[in-house]
DNA sequence: CCACTTTGGGATAGCGCTATCCTATCGACT
DNA sequence: AGTCGATAGGATAGCGCTATCCCAAAGTGG
């Protein structure tokens, strides 16, 4: 016996044990094996209708629930979707994050969100992070990244739904998004003015993300086609929107452009503050102008009086987005890669 | 030869590859042992300086990154931070989880988001599925839960801070928590309003979850002790808090109550749209009628006049709960098991 | 009737880490 | 010197699944 240094048979009993119910232990409960436990409750391949029944059985008896972490070790796939949003403090993000997260979970999947605070390095710093979990799916918002970013989202092969915007032209190469034409909502406003007989209508934006832009494309065009369009009519922040910003920026134009009949706010909360502002200074609304906003926020319909805005649909956008993010992780591919879910007109009596 | 059925020796390649950099790519690289490259990245027990710096370096150079699910399925405890709010709707709730989500991002935590609609079943439920992803911490709003959920919490040994409020006695068996005293709030802000000779003083809530009744509590004290209490003057409506139900409450207030000379909103939102809702009458405020409200939300600076609040510390709340859960997972004992964080009186001109 | 595909189940090697156990080395203390 | 306890690194068994391969049995067609 030359070698006995190599008696010890028994592997000795490592301390872990975690005590949570195993897929293996549905397996020798059901008298099967590991792989036919695991394909009969995921549905996978062909099992037998009856084998399947007994397998359910077994499992919710001993209370089996599979473990997140060693499904996503053993597939390279968690349950995570990952949602990418500029900002919490704008509640139109809010609303998509709302929608789509209830979306996602209806559907199985666990919500990581990332807050980007419109700056595309750190867009694509938590992209990377995001990556790490081998999320199932990808929600982004708007179309505007950083090629590296683009890069990351292309070459991580993972199913992605870009959210509120849709891509100027239908491009082959065109991404899945859900959203509206922002350029045709900010025109389809500025007409409505129009319309009520305001000729100098001023544009008053903050945050100008590419969709405030695109909105701001949208005034400056019809302004042109019905040939009252005035470069100084616009009135651009890049802070942050909020009430008092709208405030702010209402006696800016009040006081540079006195004779201007109608303003129109990229956001509601900026019409609001300056809805406010008027009430404060006494400038009448619509009788000295008219004053519209957008997205129709909670509160504007209780203004005084009640903010004109254009409604978008952004539950509806998380939702749908989620619903088309949830089939491309199935598999299976939506009837178009565009959702257009289009926008509204609330005509209230602020013009 | 009599069994040739068994000849090969190798495993035959399995075609997975995930091409993923691995521990053990950079220990091979480095020249040292996977255990030691795990324990040098995560500074675990005591590992020659040098040695940490030159894992490093090549850790770096081969751009390894640590997979979160092995990491989970290995040491039973993920990367994952799982907050529970009621709502998505109220800003309050988005300030906190903004604010926690940043630290915790910061300390290299994941945020998972659980919205529980204020049901205490949905709650539970959550609280089981986020369970199973081992988060390393829980964040809950409130100390108020069923007796299923609490066991959950118990059992999983995660630790676990609360939001917003503060138990009412220190017992030694106190949760960890961060927020400040709702009973005391809803107190010091009816004295106030008493003390600017208001005696009529009506408390007008909505949604009515266990901290606003605890402000109920304090509005309801600080009347008896002044012997002004009437309990007419209480309005409470179940549904969800809104400027348009703050409209709504006005108008009842105004037509039940119609000598009532302050009225105190359990929020801001309900306080905006009362003010709204008075500009729109021709009441009054405070001349009429003074207004209070609670939390000091985006707007309320803003209203016509501006709002007299209560303002919470709510960012604050979630910094410092998400530090304190940081430390609780680090394995360390904060000083104090609870942490009020106070409030503040903001006077306005609504009083 | 036999080669030839399905069909449905079993066996088992990882997925990429961490936790545990082991061993070698070096002082410090009898 | 010899014994001990630290200290620091290595070896390796899982963590709980899924993916892949394998194989028996049951159809299928010429």
């Amino acid at each position: 016996m030359p070698n006995a240094s190599e008696p010890s048979p028994k592997p000795l009993k490592r301390h872990r044990a975690t005590g949570r119910v195993t897929l293996s232990d549905v397996a020798r409960a059901a008298g099967v094996s590991p792989s036919t436990v695991s394909r009969a409750l995921r549905g996978e391949r062909a099992v037998d209708p009856a084998l399947i029944e007994r397998v359910q059985a077994v499992s919710d008896k001993l209370g089996y629930v599979p473990d997140p972490a060693a499904r996503a070790l053993a597939s390279q796939r968690s349950n995570h979707v990952a949602i990418l949003i500029p900002l919490l403090s704008n509640a139109l993000f809010v609303d998509l994050l709302d929608a789509a997260q209830k979306t996602l979970r209806a559907g199985g999947y666990q919500t990581l969100m990332g807050v980007t605070h419109y700056d595309a390095s750190e867009e694509e710093q938590l992209l990377r992070e995001q990556l790490l979990h081998r999320p199932a799916g990808l929600l982004v918002t708007g179309l505007d990244h950083n090629p590296a970013t683009r890069k990351l989202m292309a070459s991580s092969q993972v199913p992605c739904v870009h959210l509120m915007d849709l891509p100027a032209a239908d491009r082959d190469d065109a991404p899945y998004c859900v959203g509206f034409r922002q350029t045709d909502a900010g025109a389809a406003m500025t007409r409505h003015l129009l319309q009520t007989g305001r000729k100098r209508i001023a544009f008053a934006a903050a945050q100008l993300d590419p969709r405030v832009m695109q909105r701001l494309y949208g005034w400056r065009t019809a302004l042109q086609e019905a040939g009252v369009y005035e470069p100084t009519l616009e009135f651009l922040n890049p802070a942050p929107s909020s009430l008092a910003l709208g405030g702010v920026l209402f006696e800016q134009i009040m006081q540079q452009r006195p004779a201007v009949d109608a303003i129109f706010f990229c956001n509601d909360d900026l019409a609001q503050g300056a809805l406010m502002a008027a009430l404060r200074l006494g400038v009448s609304v619509p009788g000295q102008v008219a004053m519209a906003g957008f997205n129709d926020l909670t509160g504007s319909d209780q203004m005084l009086p009640p903010l004109t805005t254009v409604r978008t649909p952004r539950a509806h956008i998380g939702q749908a987005a989620a619903q088309m993010l949830l089939s491309l992780m199935r598999g299976e591919q939506p009837e178009a890669p565009q959702l257009d879910l289009g926008f509204e007109i609330v005509q209230r009596q602020s013009c």
